[in-house]
DNA sequence: ATATAAGAGGACATAAATATCTGAAATATG
DNA sequence: CATATTTCAGATATTTATGTCCTCTTATAT
């Protein structure tokens, strides 16, 4: 609904590689199987994470990728940013009208502009910490494992 | 950034219609052309628009559009329903996880679902006719006339 | 009646997002 | 060194959204 496929599977790869941060290198493939991603696909999207930064990845056998830093300093903006870029995290107009603007507000303009500084704010202040700690923590709770598949076993 | 163009085409049109409200039909060429878009997509639209009883048409001679009911009550999100379809209402988990739900929410939930119902409220409260007094307010200030253009001729 | 102006409808075209495929490059292991 | 494994890279395919074009149907004016 508002970002697009490749931002959320970015955003679940970071999770679990958030979540595994001391366990070294994870494979792509491992997590294409977890979230039942393409693994090709995903592999773009992680070669892209890695162009900013995010990740780090190592070729070859037992190679894999793993969090570039630590996951309290990796916002989800950063990641929003990667992949669906700088347009995506601009507020834009919701009614798509150019000249839209601050000084020439469309009619919604302000009132959507509440709403979208609020989702800025979410993703600028959210990391990948906060957010993973929460994952563990609701995983314990039944028929949840969706979102961390396999990092039970 | 957040719903389709078709559907900000869609809500362009409502509210040049709304402006005209009493000025009998309208062509949908005058609205293509006011607002620089293709006559021939515009057409699709205006079709789909005509499905959901929000607006009515007349061919021929002389024929054109109009707002099928009163403009106040007309909601942004018939507008949204009408074009985007279901889906685009529906708040979805921004992760794209399948089964997010109240019962099983993903870590990101509470906090997304807050913008969520806030949009929601700002569609389904808000009529094409406030919006479209707004619109006119507006207008009076100079470079803003893309809002309504060749209205004020 | 006929010409004309308008929306209706569908076929086709383009662009962007999503997904797949194939091979190259790097690395560990025997 | 040879081989298996894993990411990297780019070409290609599919799908969806967007946009264009042409013809049909309907209503009105003359």
């Amino acid at each position: 609904m508002f970002y697009t496929k490749s931002a959320k599977y970015a955003i679940q790869t970071m999770i679990y590689l958030a979540i595994k941060e001391n366990q070294g290198l994870v494979m792509v493939s491992e997590i294409a199987n977890a979230y039942h991603i393409s693994q090709s696909f995903l592999s773009k999207i992680t070669r892209t994470l890695r162009k900013y930064n995010l990740i780090k990845s190592t070729r070859g056998r037992n190679g894999g990728i793993k969090l570039a830093k630590s996951k309290d300093l990796i916002f989800i903006s950063d990641i929003l940013l990667a992949i669906d870029g700088p347009e995506s995290i601009e507020p834009k107009c919701i009614f798509g009208y150019e000249s839209c603007s601050e000084t020439q507000p469309c009619p919604f303009h302000y009132r959507w502009k509440d709403v979208i500084v609020q989702i800025h704010d979410l993703m600028e202040t959210e990391t990948l910490g906060s957010l993973s700690v929460d994952v563990m923590e609701r995983n314990y709770l039944p028929g949840i494992k969706e979102f961390i598949p396999d990092l039970l076993n």
